[in-house]
RNA sequence: CGCGGGGUGGAGCAGCCUGGUAGCUCGUCAGGCUCAUAACCUGAAGGUCGCGGGUUCAAAUCCCGCCCCCGCAA
């Protein structure tokens, strides 16, 4: 089948990168966002999706508004006959999604109808929820609830993390798409409408979502932490007595016992690591990094800085 | 040239302002103590102080250029 690919993050590179080695269907094209001023230095760079394309003979297209009607016109001029979409990062208007002759696709990082929207991997763990996936659904013009294909799940690690799940849905998804191409192509790929009454929304993360609020529960902390590993990443205040820099945080340890102080009291802070109070209990902080320095071991860092026990950890 | 922090034995840091002996914590190795140990004691090895140039009797330290890492912001 001629498949026009639309997508920008990195998390979409497996499954191009399927299509394109694969030789059951032709890639047509490739839509993704405008190269665009990125780092510390503000360099244009292009999306990982369109380095990929290049070298491979497929048209890139970077339309600054994919809902005008030039933008709209070429894709139309492709003739595709499915348009796959993983995160590209532009609304697509319906006109545009009526354009493949056979079906325009979304590849979701979650198992739809959880976590809509534009942080499902995040939501995932910083729900608890015990698995994720990739669903592919038939895009519609509401957001994320077209109805569904088909779905590949997989079970979230206890150490799981927003990068960890981040890549192995990338690779999952192309078993995902792969096999939904093949069902379309044989006329037999199903329409399962969303339970949309158990549909939950994941908003766009902001860096202010990685604030530990030491309030919470242990185990509410510890999954922010993990849910925003590698980024946007969990992070604390260093009292001003310490120099009242951000102290991002990576990983911890649940500790069990009561610890009978305030939350975001340090209690001890030793070569395993910083243990600080956190609810009616404690997280045991084993990586972390200070504004900066570089991310490491909560115990290297001890080694150059030290926390009094009884230092509160939160308040700017 | 968006703002800022940083590059010092294997790790994390101090020293730089006010040039003159390479410091701290940890790790490593050897020995000791111990039923034992990640604990403790003793000793040892290990450093072109990011790179290049300049100033100076003398540069980790002051000046100029470059490279690299990181936080903020996007």
């Amino acid at each position: 089948m001629r498949v026009l690919f639309i997508g920008t993050g990195d998390i979409g590179v497996p499954t191009l990168r399927s299509l394109l080695e694969g030789t059951d269907h032709q890639v047509i094209a490739c839509v993704t966002q405008p190269d665009k001023p990125v780092g510390r230095h503000q360099e244009l760079t292009p999306s990982p999706i369109k380095t990929l394309v290049v070298g491979h003979r497929v048209p890139v297209f970077q339309p600054e508004r994919i809902r005008c009607d030039s933008a709209i016109q070429q894709i139309r001029f492709l003739r595709p006959e499915v348009i796959v979409v993983m995160a590209y990062g532009q609304i697509l208007p319906g006109e545009l999604l009526r354009i493949p002759t056979i079906a325009c696709l979304n590849l979701h990082a979650s198992l739809l109808p959880r976590h809509r929207g534009a942080a499902p991997i995040q939501a995932a763990i910083e729900s608890g929820d015990r698995d994720s996936g990739v669903t592919v659904i038939y895009m519609n013009e509401r957001l994320d609830e077209g109805d569904m294909l088909l779905a590949k799940s997989i079970k979230l690690g206890k150490d799981e993390t927003g990068g960890s799940l981040h890549d192995r849905l990338g690779l999952l998804a192309p078993a995902a798409l792969t096999e939904a191409l093949a069902l379309l192509k044989q006329g037999a790929a199903p329409r399962i409408p969303q339970e949309h009454a158990l549909a939950t929304y994941a908003a766009k993360l902001a860096r202010e979502h990685g604030e530990i609020d030491w309030t919470k529960t242990r185990e509410e902390i510890d999954r922010r932490i993990r849910a925003m590993n590698p980024w946007p990443s969990a992070y604390t205040w260093l009292p001003s007595g310490e120099g009242g820099k951000k102290l991002k945080v990576f990983a911890g340890i649940m500790h069990h016992c009561d610890l009978g102080v305030p939350p975001g009291t340090v209690v001890r802070a030793d070569k395993h690591g910083i243990l600080v109070a956190a609810g009616t209990c404690g997280i045991l902080l084993r990586e972390v990094q200070l504004e900066g320095k570089k991310r490491m071991l909560a115990r290297d860092f001890l080694l150059g800085h030290s926390i009094a026990d009884g230092t509160v950890l939160g308040a700017k």
